[in-house]
DNA sequence: TTTTTGTCATAGGTTTAAATTATTAATCTG
DNA sequence: CAGATTAATAATTTAAACCTATGACAAAAA
């Protein structure tokens, strides 16, 4: 049992517009012979009849005139499918989604989101926000098509772009500005103030404190920097935040910034993406553009 | 530069829904390489790729994404056309656009609707009245199936079928009722109001009254049977009426009705339609349905 | 009527497209 | 690194679609 092809749709418009095999066939640039064994297979699969045959003129049949509309819908939506891979070609990929973590998310989106838009301006850009771990299984399903993350992450199936590095900076009470900064050694003696587990940020928080360390610390991790901040200001601790954060986050909280000496502590952030993605030369473009430097 | 085909789209469906070209070949019921082929095809047409090929996993690329629901739309188009000729096929004809005269429709149409309707529950009856040199153009075209019309017709291009014969009768004023019946010799004398020019009815009963006669009648003929029996009720003349039209028309009019003696006017009220119609046989089912005897 | 014309259907042979099997290439997994 | 998995490529076969030529039929013209 043979199926319905496009063939046969576009056959069957050219005979219902036409009304005429001959004309409709040199419309569709074959022999008339040809559409007519095409418009009669048609009719087979159907089982009914589509056009009255007349010895000097051609109709549709009460069914053919139902027929046709629908055929016609059809073939429009071939047409669109074509028309929208021509359209998603344009502009740099058509639609990016793209997923970012929480501790960086707030404060590069604004310029990445701008930039992109600049360049590209009918861009379909979808953002995820969410911890590493997440973005990295949703990255190997195929439902984000980049993550931006702190580095490394050393997946072999990703590619790995570094965009910037980015330092860390002491988050005090507005008391302790007058203070010496201490160094990474004296930071073990504080009050630490991190964000709950999952975020790499409280990892690399902590790996820069020396402390071998999850010893007793009570249920205080905060669910974002902007929580830790307050924190901070109502003198429950201190703690350390990413440097692009702090014109954000410390505005409106009654507490004291500070760079550490050298070493400072600091972090990679990058782009990653499946090494398959075939947009990779795209994305190192857009790896490009968001980069600050 | 080849075209996107069904094939095309059912392939690509299926290894959308597996993410895995071998099974999705196998619920195609082909070969893996024959899929592959195939898919590489569409994506050349579209100059875009659908999918992400991994070493152990397939999925769609963003445009894949959106790419999907519309294939699968197109698809369902499709299984709906046959779905569509399935159904048509059940019950007599599915769709039947008849034509009826003026003079017959509002006295036979009820019953044809009711016989249809009984017979045929699913049916789709579509009814245009009008003059039968219009219904025979209309015919012709294939904008109506069948028409009723009076007989004979004699296109060599139609089918003609009778249906039954039906008498003339004389409308007199009220006052007239006492009066013998006069025959068609003694009818020339009188007022006879007829139809409008068109109406093959007016030329009917012309025929009969021996008038070889347009003679000086002024303007008063009448759109319906209708209007001319209220006008004979009004005193103004005569007329002949179809016996069928008997009931319905001289209910509420103060006329008299009365009978020609033999030999008596008829016409024969006969059903044609293209011979070429596909539906041939079927028609004359329903002739024979309407066919009173 | 007979002939001619217009129009679609059928037939046989050729070309094009699609499928098959077999093989290769690439990349995970153990 | 060896074995397994998966998709791509190649060569060949099979099937579909098309073309030219011809036939059938009905309408129009002679």
């Amino acid at each position: 049992m043979t199926k319905i092809t496009l063939k046969h749709l576009r056959y069957f418009e050219a005979v219902a517009l036409h009304r005429h095999f001959g004309h409709a066939a040199e419309a569709c640039a074959i022999s008339q012979p040809a559409l007519s064994v095409q418009i009669k297979e048609l009719e087979q699969i159907l089982q009914t009849t589509l056009f009255e045959r007349g010895a000097r003129n051609t109709s549709l049949t009460g069914f053919g005139t139902e027929f046709a509309p629908r055929a016609r819908a059809i073939l429009q939506g071939v047409d669109e499918l074509q028309d929208m891979a021509r359209a998603s070609k344009q502009g740099i990929v058509g639609r990016l989604r793209i997923g970012i973590i929480p501790t960086i998310a707030p404060y590069l989106l604004p310029d990445i989101i701008t930039k992109l838009m600049r360049t590209n301006p009918d861009i379909d850009i979808q953002v995820r926000e969410t911890l590493t771990s997440h973005l990295i299984n949703e990255l190997a399903d195929g439902r984000i098509d980049a993550a931006i993350v702190a580095l490394p992450v050393s997946e072999p199936a990703f590619t790995e772009v570094a965009l910037f590095d980015e330092k860390f900076v002491l988050v005090r009470p507005e008391a302790d500005r007058a203070k010496p900064t201490p160094d990474r050694a004296r930071l073990t003696e504080m009050k630490l103030l991190l964000l709950e587990e999952g975020h790499c940020f409280r990892d690399q928080a902590l790996s820069f404190c020396a402390t071998q360390s999850d010893k007793a610390r009570e249920g205080l991790d905060a669910s974002s920097l902007s929580t830790l901040v307050q924190m901070v200001g109502a003198g429950i601790g201190v703690t350390l935040i990413p440097e692009m954060a702090v014109a954000v986050e410390t505005q409106s909280a009654r507490v004291a910034v500070s760079s550490f000496p050298e070493p400072q502590p600091t972090r990679t952030v990058g782009m990653i993406w499946r090494k398959t993605n075939p947009l990779s030369t795209k994305l190192l473009g857009i790896a490009d553009l968001i980069r600050p430097a």
